[in-house]
DNA sequence: ATTAGCACTCTCATCATGAGAGTGCTAATT
DNA sequence: AATTAGCACTCTCATGATGAGAGTGCTAAT
């Protein structure tokens, strides 16, 4: 890729900056205005044309100002966006924010997608965390009403799973903890493949609740991802961008039908990168629901243990700077919540 | 109110459906082609003329059709709509999806959710059902990493609350399960009031163990609903009302923000109408952003005791006859579901 | 009581017009 | 050799005029 001069870099950042400013294509004429450029608008014409044949801007019409593409973006990304971190006043008031909140990721998650909403003005994504092993951690049962009997199952991580099942006969709550002991005893800290691999036991009840422990488990091993909280659905769809939306083409189908939404993420961050932030501009060939719009997301946790992915999507022109940081920052946050407050 | 005629009821009626399908204003002509009346326009626009007097119908501009008022959906509501019974593939088409779903609400509530959506062509309201009356049932203590102690409290009715608690020393889980026992000893079907009324423990920790089950109980307490499910959002974005959306006074707002959501589900439907399904048109002066829209909703579950609600928010012209249906149906399976597998 | 007939009104799509913003190119300037 | 002033040209968009279409209200006839 050939070489782009200093000015043609300043004037590609210039052009990201208005355009995110304004929404309209910027223009040689009110560029220079706007910023007290030293040169004249004759040569901040002829820089366009070359960075327009680089395939950076792209005029919307014959005579119409500049407007960056996929690859301007990109390559304002890659290699020009600043990467200041957020003013340590806005870090204070997040920071206060989760410290204040109840204790427990009930509390942080939606938490997280408010703050991710508000600071970044986009609709913020939020998965809960997920173990990648899952592991059985502990095994209550509980008695209802007649031969019912509530299943609690807490898994290594602390998420915890519940199911009603029927016995066959009724049985008092001191049976129900007897057995309950049975199988901790049995299964602590196993896969499922390992509760699977075990001898076949001969009581009833014992197998049925085996049974259901798997099941659960297996359930749980299925799911890429645990409970999704967004945020900020306002604010993009008052943007021009979201105004003319196609039922079928919109990036809300992405947040709507979550399979959809799994597979984005599923292919854009990995659990090894976490504190990496992955920009994804334009859908990249992939999605065509993204077309006009950015993803900025992240991995938060323990890598290749208990991960979830938060982050933003928005229109195309955002403010790049701003909503990597802001994304980065409560990402790290989550990750320290997530640490500290570990079932292991 | 003065009467209205058997006929000014039928031009009323064909005009609210008229306008549903098209969302045009309904002309005389139009009218009588569209629905082969025996009549002619001319008398058609003497009684449109009427109703317009009555402030059931409205022009848009001097000489445009006729829209429905807000007074005329409601008299529509009240006395015209045909309350056709769900047809019985439809309804074994829904009943089968919830029999053939895993069992336990966090599958139902989202599956109603998306029944909902896709029947109604609307924005779906559901939230889970909630305890009038919170007692616990049961707790327990499950050891984890150092001296930080997983905390399971399950709630008369089968909510589960989880909390991590800090203890002074590292216990064993035997030690763990014992302090439970005791605990459930003395709390099982018991109240917050009746918790904090009991005569204070000297034991640290079984102290800590109470006052953090009061806690959790308080919050419960507090909770006016619990989880919320949307779905279908996407409906409603691409219906002609919603296109213009102002920020401030969009439906939307009503859905992003939880406070307005809850004092809208508190005010309107309560929980001894298990059953009944109450229509809202256009805010009833109450709330500005349902301007132009309706909401159906019901309540589910058991009267006074465990009951959350569920319906629909869409525009004002929508076919109500289905609509109410659709969501008495749903209610009623959710009812069903909910008393089959309550846990007291 | 109903309806045919008619003048009148209002919207909306279409078209022409002109201001404004922006471009590309060329010749002059630094 | 790079930069810039100058200028003709292009394209959009807001504005206003025009006419077809749909609908109304009123009056007189049925």
């Amino acid at each position: 890729m050939s070489q782009l001069s200093d000015r043609q870099k300043i004037i590609l950042s210039l052009v990201v900056h208005e355009h995110t400013r304004t929404a309209q294509p910027v223009g040689s004429k009110s560029l220079i205005d706007q910023y007290n450029l030293r040169i004249s608008s004759a040569t901040v014409r002829n820089e366009m044309n070359m960075l327009e044949e680089m395939g950076f801007l792209r005029q919307p019409h014959t005579s119409a100002g500049r407007v960056p593409t996929e690859e301007g973006y990109r390559f304002f990304v890659g290699n020009l966006v600043q990467h200041t971190s957020l003013p340590s006043a806005t870090r204070n008031t997040i920071a206060h924010q989760f410290y204040q909140s109840r204790k427990g990721l009930d509390h942080w998650l939606p938490l997280a997608a408010s703050v991710l909403a508000n600071q970044s003005q986009a609709v913020s994504i939020v998965t809960a965390p997920h173990s990648e092993n899952i592991t059985f951690k502990h095994l209550e049962l509980i008695a209802t009403r007649g031969n019912q009997v509530l299943l609690v199952l807490v898994l290594v991580g602390g998420e915890i799973q519940q199911q009603i099942l029927t016995f066959d006969s009724i049985h008092s709550q001191e049976q129900l903890s007897q057995l309950a002991q049975q199988v901790n005893h049995i299964c602590e800290n196993r896969s499922v493949e390992q509760i699977k691999a075990l001898t076949p036991v001969n009581n009833p009840n014992l197998k049925l609740v085996l049974e259901a422990v798997v099941d659960q488990l297996s359930l749980a091993n299925k799911l890429v991802t645990g409970e999704l909280y967004l945020d900020g659905l306002s604010n993009i769809l008052s943007e021009p961008e979201f105004t003319d939306l196609q039922a079928d083409s919109s990036p809300l189908r992405l947040l709507e039908e979550r399979p959809l939404l799994d597979d984005l993420i599923s292919r854009t961050v990995l659990s090894e990168d976490i504190g990496g932030v992955r920009v994804l501009i334009g859908g990249e060939g992939t999605w065509q629901e993204l077309q006009n719009c950015t993803v900025v997301l992240t991995r938060y946790g323990i890598p290749d243990q208990f991960s979830g992915t938060l982050g933003v999507l928005g229109p195309m022109r955002m403010p790049y700077g701003q909503t990597i940081s802001v994304v980065r920052y409560v990402g790290e946050l989550m990750s320290d919540l997530v640490i500290e407050n570990l079932i292991d």
